[in-house]
DNA sequence: GGGAACACTGTACCACGGTACAGATTGTTA
DNA sequence: TAACAATCTGTACCGTGGTACAGTGTTCCC
């Protein structure tokens, strides 16, 4: 079963202590079990969950968003349909973070490949090559 | 030609107008020229730079990093084997980020996918669905 | 040429996502 | 059974990325 104390899920997942109190406070994670002692107690569970939300995180999800992602579920009061709505509403934006990822990646990639001819380039190579690419919002 | 005022540009690019003076602050963006009066003149290249900076602040990228960016270019400082080895890192990370994403909008896919079994799901559908195809860091 | 609308600078304030105490308990180990 | 570490709660503080004035000057339009 192997349960984690505070500091031991704080390096695991590699966040500071107190981020896991606030996270807590946040919403983003239940509040664990405890010992007798009023000591938190985390389930191996906690791991993915702390992993998750620092992966959305740096994807540009704000703590708000993660927790509805986290919180995705049916049930009583969400139906099916409501829940597959939610979903295709993530699923485009990530769709739309890949695309624009996609496109940077090219412009860096044209970038690097422009870059024997030495000496200065433009003003903004990134800049140019994302409009040789027709880069728009 | 056409430049374009402070209120203009914000509108173009959908920024709150300060948001414009603290780019120029922090260096995100180059002092435009101005007019006798001291009023600022955007040229059209600004529209690119900020839309470009919006999207990147939505994958998750820092104004430092974002800076990083746009910053990359061959000139008498930096040489083109720097730039190079700079632009890799930054595709390294976004290669990262997409296969991220790819693993969430899969989970999401799991999920609404399973979905027409109604009734309540688990603890926590996203996360099962991330573990049933090997989430890791 | 007078008033509304806009821009200028400087500075203060704000929300988000943490991070750091202080002071009290509990756990561990020599 | 000390004494040192880890945890508890509450609260205060911090960096990032803006956002909002106040007070003054400029532009536009009737």
């Amino acid at each position: 079963m192997s349960l984690l104390s505070r500091s031991q899920l704080a390096e695991k997942v590699n966040v500071n202590i107190e981020t896991l109190r606030y996270y807590e406070r946040r919403g983003l994670i239940p509040e664990p079990q405890r010992k007798d002692s009023g000591y938190r107690q985390y389930s191996p569970d906690y791991v993915v969950r702390v992993h998750f939300i620092q992966k959305a995180k740096a994807l540009g999800f704000t703590l708000n968003e993660i927790q509805e992602l986290l919180s995705l579920r049916v049930n009583s009061q969400t139906s099916c349909d409501q829940v597959r709505e939610r979903a295709e509403l993530k699923l485009a934006e990530m769709d739309k973070k890949i695309a624009d990822l996609q496109k940077m990646k090219n412009a860096l990639q044209t970038l690097t490949a422009s870059c024997h001819s030495d000496g200065p380039t433009g003003e903004c190579p990134i800049l140019e090559a994302l409009e040789s690419e027709g880069f728009t919002l």
